[in-house]
DNA sequence: TTGTATGCGTTATCAT
DNA sequence: ATGATAACGCATACAA
């Protein structure tokens, strides 16, 4: 004969001690035990302590799931960036999950590898995941997703821009403005021959707006740039260095006195490459990024570029998604400060027109 | 007779749509609906169409805490690490993500800031959030860590590491052998006065090992390092400044050639700041790093530095929680290559003892 | 303040 | 292959 019983289910007593066994221990129902952990104050002195004995003697710990899917909340944010290899996404992230933390959330990141097919992917899969706000970065996003949102009723907020898009809420710049501000001190400085080594705009709004900005601040001043000045390459030091070898070409009367890159690493390896070619940096060649980050400083010349907050970013963000899924005020948008940092990558040109 | 029945709850209709809905749309009970979603092959082919359209047709979402709850399965894993502000950490965690995602995992990050007790609050947070596998950094964690894992039957993978602790699963390179080896390219160039600017040890074992690889080599050739030679610092460009300026302190003739740096930022450091003196890199003195970040290879004169594969061991260990998680053979170590990677920054010192 | 009884949406067991 | 139905562990409306 079979000395094992014939079993009802097949479940594995994966979490053995719950909250059942915890109120049987303290000799209070399930509801009070239930109560006693999460708003203590609503129940009595001696009970709450029984209850917190008890859970600690067996070692308690909640299910998330049957809590979520009992009180229909998850206690989970979500965030589709680009990718976290970008040191300055990394920072916001970084910030993001600290804040979230301190305020009892848990952070479940996606990246989207700067394509929105792929964000709108990964936002959805996130949804299901039953987050209760979202971080997105920028406003270029699938159609589908804002509708997505929508349907599901997920606050999010869209980080690294402050643009026209009022529909939306979202924390961060105007890119555009930003890159007048830049462009606008390389023309103080005397500058009239630009080039521009962008990130690669395709599915990135940040990087678009910031060509757009330097177009339209030239352009006040009745300048443009030439199509062979403006050379678009992903992000990386590599590229930055092709880039200016690209921008470079040609007669070295018509050659560009300030080149304005996309981010802080792709001016780091332009300025790399000017001193590969001989070109000095500033005296020969001004160049400007965006970002700032820990090496921008330091690297020889030290580099001006407009500093981007990144983390503070993140740290509003949280507590964005937090108030708005909690039924606290929040503003609908905020904007944080970019400032421009003048080093030593800058310069008037030596042969102004 | 009532027309509604007398207890109503008063849930909001969060999401309208339900694996009900679909079913009763098709026409078929809740569980083939269910089938024909999960496990397609146990269903008809007239069945899965029907289930399918209604599906798409009601714009259905499954509910992950319910599904969770049901198959105790939450398809998540966790990450805690340092943090993500050290780009080295951030493309181990891109990469970990990435191939979860390819296989059907989402990941919830969670950071310790170097402190233990920090990561077993953390870890314990991701467990209670129903993560079925963990990734942790390093082998040092707190007693209490390994238990919680035990009781919870949670696979969990140390990285970074690949130590002596054989108890545990991990993925990565020896630390100790790496400093050592870094080390023996020096005294093999034929440097016999060292100084390290390590990282903070307190907290991070890979830091700690480092320190101990260097003194294991200097001691087999019958140096060592001499405790004004020897600075701890937090992982930063500025860091390493201020190292180098309190490693070279003294009388110049008892000045070491060569200068081990924890990581590569602090060699960064090292080098702006050997400029900023005046010393020749690599002609007076030699300077190493540890991780080969991106710029590594570009700052001039090229940082000579271990090359750690970062991304790999986030690729390792996404395959190895979700291995072990469905039950395929899971490689209970795994050891990753960590190459020398010589560039110009070392030289055989100027003057030999 | 505390107990009782559902219900959350899904999966899985069993029978058909 | 499909349907009926009992868990899954917890929170909460309601009664006491």
């Amino acid at each position: 004969m079979q000395p094992r019983p014939k079993r009802k289910r097949f479940h594995l007593p994966s979490q053995p001690v719950k909250l059942a066994d915890v109120a049987a221990l303290a000799g209070v129902s399930p509801a009070t035990a239930s109560r006693a952990l999460n708003t203590p104050d609503k129940v009595g002195e001696a009970m709450l302590e029984r209850v917190r004995t008890a859970a600690a003697a067996l070692g308690y710990v909640p299910d998330a799931a049957a809590r979520a899917l009992a009180s229909r909340r998850s206690r989970t944010i979500g965030a589709v960036v680009p990718t976290l290899d970008n040191p300055i996404f990394a920072t916001g992230v970084q910030r993001l999950e600290s804040r979230l933390n301190e305020r009892g959330y848990a952070l479940v990141v996606a990246s989207s590898d700067y394509r929105i097919d792929k964000e709108l992917r990964q936002a959805t899969i996130l949804l299901e995941r039953g987050v209760e706000g979202l971080m997105l970065m920028g406003t270029a996003h699938h159609p589908s997703l804002y509708a997505l949102l929508e349907t599901r009723g997920v606050p999010h907020i869209n980080t690294w821009v402050d643009e026209g898009d009022k529909e939306h809420p979202c924390i961060g710049f105007d890119n555009v403005e930003t890159a007048v501000r830049l462009t606008n001190y390389l023309l103080d400085l005397g500058h009239r021959r630009f080039a521009m080594i962008a990130g690669i705009a395709e599915g990135n709004d940040r990087a678009a707006a910031r060509v757009v900005g330097v177009r339209e601040a030239l352009a006040r001043r009745g300048l443009r740039l030439e199509d062979s000045r403006l050379i678009e390459e992903p992000y990386g030091v590599a590229e930055g260095r092709d880039g200016l070898r690209a921008v470079m070409a040609g007669h070295p009367d018509e050659r560009p006195t300030a080149v304005i890159c996309g981010n802080d690493l792709l001016a780091f390896g332009a300025i790399f490459e000017a001193a590969a070619m001989g070109l000095d940096v500033p005296g020969y060649l001004s160049v400007v990024g965006f970002d700032d980050t820990e090496l921008s400083s330091h690297i020889p010349p030290g580099l001006t570029t407009m500093h981007v907050p990144s983390g503070e970013m993140g740290t509003l963000a949280a507590d964005y998604l937090v108030n708005r899924i909690e039924g606290k005020p929040a503003r609908h948008r905020s904007r944080v400060e970019v400032r421009l940092v003048v080093r030593g990558s800058t310069a008037p040109p030596c042969k102004p027109d």
